[in-house]
DNA sequence: GGCGAATGCGCAAACGTTCGCGCAATGGAA
DNA sequence: TTCCATTGCGCGAACGTTTGCGCATTCGCC
């Protein structure tokens, strides 16, 4: 006859299981298990030892309950359309985990954010908020600052109550924008997006700056809508201009609509590069193939994302710091869509 | 002076400040929150409004170290170079909020699941999990199964301790198969995947039944390792090919690789569907682009998500649930890539 | 030999919910 | 009037962890 007590033959180990077994007490337990150096080193080893033995796994809720801390990351996400925020996501998902951060999902897609799904960044006590969706809805800005939720806006500049790392739009689209000069081009459209991008707009903004003060007149402006769709259209609309109309070289601000621009201009038989060149920005992995071959500016994804998680870090392990943006300079990759190198254009 | 109890001068409302401004027990609200009859309409009514004004909003870990129901579903998405698994990542998203669960994501991208990873599994109660990775370690699986976690994989088959929800490949790719043959085609070639993919496995047989059914001789198998570089190479193989031998046909086991065969048979030179036919599967939105107009199956991704995330909550509910498979019947979508329909060919 | 500082650990109170019981009050039936 | 059911709610013990505080011991030092 055994005790009763534990209902089902085989309960998870618990600190109380651990402390029992070790015959200490369930705190001592706790601060052994991470490294607290008020417990003696062989005491700390008696016990790891014996949480691998017993298959102890820490209780997230039980954690969270009691230091407010959930280890949790809200993640906003954008639209599934730009491969971009998807190859965002992974490359968070994989940092994190190491991290010790679990990333729960709190919006995907490219809509606001319903007052319902907000407040699930209360109930899971998140510790952060990473944000890359085009939308960020003050009230959700507001629950975060209000609760002392950090919040870190990948791919987006700053607004109030949160932190920033972005590509540096500026100089990557000032570089796209003098590759073209070089190349002897005085002509230009940019692809732009809708005024909700800040990203879009400052990308715009480097590339208009670059070409006025190289004295070209001012690009054709057309909205992409930021969608393949729509770089698809837009580009009709310039390979239907009458030549000497025509610019001679296209900025989509994002990849992928500058792959819309190059599959209408080969439905229109447009040669890129020979009669227009098509430059983008963001670096998707598809830029590279053979069908595009796009000039485009790589973001540092790897190093955005793991500046982003660790600002927040710092930002949860000390509430106080200011906010802060940062912005980290991509790769200029000249492929064919942008025409030869100078060298040879000359 | 003002009692100091509260340390903070506004903390969050909790069901305990809630039972002291109603002057009920704590676990009246509790049960009046959730509807419980046994407490009176009119409790219930005051409750709930006091609950509005204070802007009570439960705490997900007291709910989880009570309970043992955590509302999170614990999510696993394969690789990011195939757009279907993050269609299948937001359409889960949006599902799922309304439902009262959370996405918690465990890993993603093409590789195995780390053991540090799964712990999450546990660490964080997940109450299901959904899985759409390929490569489903069996620890993880054990680890689900010994704790009881329902597991359902979309857009993969069963495995041991699983549910699973499925489009119907089989018929799906009988039915490209029976499209190609009503145009006179015989010889094909199938741009497959490696045997890891249970979904591959299945579109390859139901072309293959369909095909050798119909007296033709096999098929040309070509292994597209899943991704758009794949079948961009399988493609390139098959141009070389001498005419006489070349299939007329080739079936992607997936769009993402059929998008590859396209730009590759284009680069070539070779004329779809004039020279060649190509169709795919998974009805991806790019496979309606102008550049591609793939006909392919689309998977109903909407009613597959809602299933799936039905069967995990019945199971949730009632864990003796037996393990269930369902597969659901995708749409075939006929465009120009596999030529004209039957009756202007014949 | 006495004093103060380490060193190493335990006590117990949180954290916010849920849920099995149990208890009082009310009502109707006997 | 007594008894039993029903209705409506409260009591209190979990759930597993963290953490401020405090208490022994041991050690070095004057």
């Amino acid at each position: 006859m055994d005790e009763l007590p534990p209902p089902l033959a085989a309960r998870r180990a618990t600190i109380i299981t651990l402390s029992r077994e070790a015959g200490v007490a369930p705190s001592t337990v706790s601060r052994a298990l991470k490294g607290d150096t008020r417990i003696s080193p062989e005491t700390r080893a008696r016990i790891s030892r014996l949480a691998k033995e017993l298959g102890y796994t820490p209780h997230a809720s039980a954690r969270t309950l009691s230091s407010g801390r959930s280890g949790l990351i809200g993640v906003v996400v954008g639209s599934s359309a730009n491969p971009f925020y998807t190859e965002l996501l992974h490359e968070a998902v994989r940092q994190a985990a190491p991290l010790g951060m679990r990333l729960l999902i709190i919006h995907a897609g490219p809509g606001p954010i319903e007052n319902s799904t907000a407040d699930a960044l209360l109930q899971y006590q998140v510790d952060g908020c990473l944000m890359t969706s085009v939308e960020l809805p003050s009230h959700v800005a507001a629950i975060c600052a209000s609760n002392g939720v950090p919040v870190v806006m990948v791919n987006r500049v700053a607004r109030m109550n949160s932190s920033a790392v972005t590509c540096d739009n500026l100089f990557g689209a000032a570089q796209l924008a003098q590759l073209l000069l070089d190349q002897g081009h005085r002509r230009f459209a940019v692809v732009r997006t809708s005024a909700s991008s800040s990203t879009g707009q400052e990308r715009e903004r480097g590339f208009l700056e670059r070409v006025t003060e190289a004295g070209c007149e001012p690009p054709l402006l057309l909205d992409g809508r930021s969608t393949y769709e729509g770089g698809y259209e837009r580009a009709l609309q310039i390979a239907a201009l009458p030549a000497a109309r025509r610019p001679t070289a296209v900025f989509a601000v994002s990849d992928i609509m500058a792959f819309g621009v190059l599959d209408a201009f080969r439905m229109r038989g447009v040669r890129v590069p020979q009669d227009i060149s098509v430059v983008g920005f963001d670096g998707l992995p598809a830029a590279a193939r053979p069908c595009y071959e796009l000039t485009t500016v790589e973001q540092p994804l790897g190093a955005m994302v793991g500046r982003a998680l660790g600002m927040l870090q710092a930002r949860i392990g000390h509430p106080s710091l200011p906010d802060e943006t940062v912005s980290l300079r991509g790769a200029l990759i000249v492929r064919k869509s942008s025409g030869s190198p100078p060298s040879r254009s000359r």
